[in-house]
DNA sequence: GACCGGATGTACT
DNA sequence: GTACATCCGGTCG
């Protein structure tokens, strides 16, 4: 499926959709990235989306065209990825890699970290691309950013998302299966699992 | 493995 | 003032 067409889909749908994808960055001093392994999807009515309180300074991106990039500052220290889709104020919050380009470029950035624990995070992922601040609300196409096709086939499933307080029960976090490269793991028949 | 607390800026009550 | 879509290094076991 063409990515555009992901993005013009509910978030709660798309964010399932780019499980397998491959996300890249062309940077300057060397290209890396890996396979979206977890992502989470926020929307207008959705509390825990920042953009639930509506279109402000902060949240503006989220309310752009479909393959808008919101990156967001949070806990005065880490940056987060997101991927807007086409419904306003809907995100893609991507929160985890499997490593596959520029391992030693990305340890160089994160630090001298296994492959398991360079990209199991959304902030960790953005410090691991070196992702800048400056492509908040740029579209994609603007950026370095590469968002590449599924090689193969992923089976996900559905979990409650991950540091929120509300709307803690609503099952809009997407995990590649068996994943060895997710931020926190809750298969199927664990607790947790919804 | 688990749990805890510190770091630190911005948005909101 | 408090909460926050987090991470990491310390502790205790």
């Amino acid at each position: 499926m063409d990515l555009s067409l992901i993005l013009r889909l509910p978030a709660c749908v798309a964010a399932e959709k780019l499980i397998g994808w491959q996300l890249l960055h062309d940077h300057p001093g060397g290209k890396r990235g890996g396979i979206i392994v977890e992502t989470e999807a926020y929307t207008l009515t959705d509390p825990a989306s920042h953009s639930f309180r509506g279109n402000t300074a902060r949240t503006k991106p989220m309310f752009g065209p479909g393959g808008t990039i919101y990156i967001y500052f949070t806990y005065g220290m880490h940056y987060c990825l997101n991927i807007v889709t086409d419904a306003p104020g809907e995100a893609i919050l991507v929160r985890a890699l499997e490593p596959t380009v520029g391992l030693n470029l990305m340890r160089q950035s994160r630090g001298p970290w296994t492959d398991q624990k360079l990209c199991n995070g959304p902030a960790k992922l953005v410090q691991a691309l070196s992702l800048p601040l400056a492509y908040n609300n740029k579209h994609l196409s603007q950026t370095k950013l590469l968002l590449l096709p599924p090689m193969k086939s992923y089976k996900t499933y559905a979990t409650r998302r991950v540091g929120i307080t509300k709307a803690i029960d609503t099952p809009w976090r997407f995990c590649a299966q068996k994943s060895l490269f997710l931020s926190k793991d809750i298969p199927p028949h664990m607790p947790g699992h919804l």
